[in-house]
Parts: structure tokens; sequence; C-alpha cells
RNA sequence: GCGGAGUUGGCAGAGUCGAUAUGCAGCGGUCUGCAAAACCGUGAACAGGAGUUCAAAUCUCCUACUCCGCUCCA
């Protein structure tokens, strides 16, 4: 039984989904004004972690995530670099693909964009104004927070503590209240804009997810989730809106990332103490970034030093040694006779069931990866072990223990590209030498070990020709 | 001010009433032609104070400190 702890009540609760083994999920994507940064890779993968093992528990998940493409801070960045918010969308969301891509993130089932749904947004919008939630001012619509008894649920404020005077939103002169929210802005000189009943403007930030969550997954949707900063005011004024107008339920599970800190304080691009992607994947593997984020339960703060990722660097490296190592040996077409398991095979095919009926268990409550590594870090030292000591490697142990680091893996989103591990430029090397070996053998006159060489290789896809001059290697097959 | 999370060994980080978390770094050992790797063992912690309990890192209260939200932010 998978438990999860949802913002909303503030405690674990047993994970059920509307529709059997499918998970309705719409995740907070960023707004794409800047370069991918730790703290978005942080979200991105902890929640994309807890959706592979969702699938690997034998879920469908139907994950939306988005990209906000027109906001305030889109125009910002766009007047600075006097170019269009849509240009600037492209190209900042072109990063976001490739760098998402680099730390091994699964697409989304659906990244969709709010500028290609303006339109169904200010019919939405037209729907909380006709039924008296929401009010034109000077070309504005806000939402009428006090229209709506629950507002603050998510957060867990009384609203009369919120927003207090003095803040720049609560003196907006054109709302009724200051903790109203815009659901639509009125355009500026020089601001890109959309017609409207309101005249020209731009959709409000809150209400894109409501309704392209609403559009992608339905008006009940499993699972909400973004980063902390989120809770208010974002998915506190999605509620309103969801709830407000249907008059039931939006969300079952609300889950919230914890924080990347640098210097004990929050990483965010206000504070511009952020720590790229593009950058911070020059020196330390994506494996080792996963691992880093991963090791720390996805609701706990994180610091972030130089100390501590470059020992996330180290463990990622040792741990994927041996997954290496084994992938070596179960690949290898060894004689299966099952009745000839060892006592150290025997040992190796228990402790392989037990750590994954460990893992399943760590990660059951709550995604516990800290206690799911655990696991990993136990069984990768069983395994080493094993190849180690064991007389013969039994193919079905060991093809056991494979299965089950490939099952790590995939939850994990680790090391899933060996083939580029075993590069072109390795194999080149390695076959050199090879040559260079067998040239002794011929000096020596060993024809013996000079053609066993020769003819392994070519059993092995490698074939040499031996010219006057030099000695010509290719790969076949 | 209001709301929330937290303070665990040298560092990181789980645990939440009774077991050895785990990783990195130490120290010792095993293996070993050399090198490397690996494995095993080991030391070391529960912010401070009071209370509840047979038993508390784990529950309650108090104190101190830290972080987050109340403003665009993952």
């Amino acid at each position: 039984m998978i438990k999860i702890y949802s913002t909303l009540t503030r405690q674990l609760e047993e994970f059920k989904t509307i529709e059997p083994n499918v998970v309705k999920w719409y995740n907070c994507g960023p707004t794409v004004n800047g370069l991918m940064h730790l703290g978005h890779a942080r979200s991105a993968i902890a929640f994309d972690t807890i959706r592979r093992y969702l699938e690997y528990r034998g879920y469908k998940v139907n994950y939306i995530m988005n990209f906000t493409d027109i906001e305030d801070r889109m125009i910002e960045v766009a007047n600075q670099e006097k170019r269009s918010v849509l240009e600037v969308a492209e190209e900042y969301l072109s990063y976001f693909r490739r760098d998402m891509a680099s730390l091994n993130l699964k697409p989304a089932t659906v990244h969709p964009r709010a500028m290609l749904h303006m339109n169904p947004m200010i019919e939405f919008v037209q729907e909380l104004e006709e039924k008296g939630y929401a009010y034109e001012s000077n070309g504005d619509v806000y939402f009428d927070v006090r229209k709506f008894k629950e507002y603050g649920k998510l957060s867990n404020q009384k609203i009369e503590n919120i927003l207090q005077e003095g803040t720049e939103d609560a003196k907006n002169p054109n709302k009724k209240f200051p903790a109203d929210f815009a659901l639509w802005k009125a355009m500026k000189p020089g601001e890109p804009y959309w017609p409207s009943p309101w005249g020209k403007g731009r959709i409000g930030w809150h209400s894109e997810c409501v309704l392209m969550s609403g559009l992608y997954l339905g008006e009940l949707i499993d699972i909400h989730s973004g980063g902390q900063d989120l809770i208010f005011p974002h998915h506190e004024n999605e509620i309103a809106q969801a709830e407000a107008l249907r008059g039931k339920p939006f969300v079952n599970y609300w889950l919230h990332n914890g924080f990347i800190n640098i210097d004990k304080e929050k990483m965010s691009k206000s504070l511009g103490n952020f720590v790229n992607i593009v950058e911070l994947l020059e020196h330390y593997s994506a494996d080792a970034v996963r691992l880093f984020i991963l090791q720390t339960h996805y609701r706990s703060p994180i610091m972030f030093t130089d100390d501590v990722i470059d020992q996330a660097q180290v463990t990622s490296d040792r741990l994927f040694d041996v997954i290496l190592l084994t992938k070596n040996y179960a690949d290898e077409i060894m004689e299966k006779d099952e009745s000839k398991l060892s006592e150290l095979d025997k040992k190796l095919i228990e402790k392989t069931e037990k750590a994954r009926n460990d893992f399943i268990e760590a990660m059951d409550e709550d995604f516990n990866t800290s206690n799911g590594f655990a696991v990993v870090f136990k069984f990768s030292n069983d395994v080493n072990d094993y190849l180690r000591k064991a007389e013969n490697i039994n193919s079905s142990a060991i093809k056991e223990a494979d299965k089950l680091f490939d099952e790590f893996r995939s939850i994990l989103g680790l090391y899933e590209d060996f083939n580029s591990y075993l590069s072109l430029d390795k194999v080149e090397k390695l076959i050199k030498l090879l040559i260079e070996i067998r040239g002794e053998y011929r000096k020596e006159k060993n024809w013996e070990m000079s053609d066993k060489i020769r003819d392994d290789l070519k059993e092995a896809g490698i074939a040499l020709e031996d010219t006057p001059k030099r000695i010509l290697w290719k790969l076949t097959e």
C-alpha cells in the first residue's frame, strides 16, 4: 500500500486513484524566462522519480507538466533582450528540454503551454465572472477571494492574515480586497495581448494551471504538485478558482517538494544565487546530480555545497561500477544449471528478493528515497562480495541481481546509457592493444596464440587483416 | 506579526517510543607478485532544560537557534 503525504491534510494518506491503475497528475512546471537551475532540477527529479515508481507499481501515469510562457517576468526578459515574448519562450523552452533530457527526466505525457490555450482560458474567466466569483476593474479581472469560504485552507492561513497592507500587490487600487488575485491582466503599453470581453490583455498565472489540468485530465485529478513556494499563493488560488466554479473538490493529493539552499538561503531566481544545470553538468555527472537530490527525502530541504555533491559523485561512481560489473557477467552466456546452485548463489538470490521487497517498502512510505538508497547500497555490497568470492558465477543468480539493478535504475533514473560508456574510443584502444600483444607473439613465432587472438576477435565481430605494411581492423556485423 | 518545517556522529542524511539506517571521510583488518578494487569490522549522534513512561532521538511542555511562506519564484 502506497502512502502519500498531502499538504492539504498535512498527514500521510493511503494512495487511492480515481480510476483503477491510472494516475492523473498535474505538475506545475517552470516559467521559461531563464536557464534551468538546480532548484528546478530538484523538483523535476523528485517528481520524475515518484512518477517512475508509480509506473513500476503498475500505474499508467498521465503526467502533465506545463511551461509558463506568458507572465510578467517573461515580458520583462523579452523587453530587456528586445525580442518578442514568443521568441524568448521558444529559446528557453528548447534549453529546458535539453537540460531535462540530460538529467534523464522523462518527458511528460503532455507539456502544455499557456499561450496556446488563450481562448479556453478566457472562457474560464468569463464563467467565473458570470457566477459572481470574479469582477472586472479597469480592464483587469480579479478573483473575489471573500466569495470562496475555504480560501486559505491549503496554506493554512486565515484570510485576514493574508497580504498585509504595504505589500506591492495589496496596494493595487483596482482590487476590492488586498488578497484578491488577477485572473486577467489588461495590456500595458508594449506588452503582448489577446482580445477578450474585457479588452486587450492576457491571462493571469493562477488560471493557467487550473484550466489546463481540467482540459487534459478532467475536473478532479489525483495529484497536483510543485515546489513548496507554490503552496501560497499559486495553489491556494487554483483551489479557489476550481472549487468555487465547480462546487466540488479539485485535487486528491497535493505534493510539494522542499527547497535547495545555498549558504542557508534558498536558491532562487530573485536572489540570484542559483546554480545552472548546464554549468553543473560540466563538473558532475547527471547520475551524481540525481543521487545528490534523491539521497534526501523530497520534502526536506537540501543544503548545496561542493563537498556534498563531490561525495555524491564518488558514491554514484561506485554504484555504477558494481552495476556495470554485474551487467558484464549477466550478459555472458553461461551454463544455466539451477540444480548446481552453491550456497553463495542461493544467498544472493535470497538477498535479491529481500532487497526488492525492502526497496518497495521504503518507497511505499511517501517515496522515501533515502531509505530506498540504503537498500540499494546494501545490495550492491552483497553483489560486489559475490562477484569476488563465488567459485563460479551462476547465471541465474547474477541475472536476478542484474534484473533488480535494472529495476532500481529505471525507478531512480540512473545510468540510463550503458552504450555511451562503452564508447568506440575505448573499443579502439582495446583493439590496438590486442594487435600489439599479438605482434609480440608473432615475433616469437607463437602462431598458436596469435591465431587465437585473431580468431577470437573475429568471433567477437572484430576482423583483423594482416597486410604487408600494417594490420587493418574493422568491426563486422 | 501570522502560518509552516526543522535542530541527529567529522560531513550528508533516514528513523519517530524498545534492532546495526545508509553514503562519504577516519581507523583496523581480510584479500593480494605489484597496483587497483572490493568486502568485513570499528569509533562516533540524537540543540538545551523539565516532564510522561518499565523504556524516549522518538510523546508533552518550556527555552534557544535555523529555514521557508505571507512578494515573481521549483
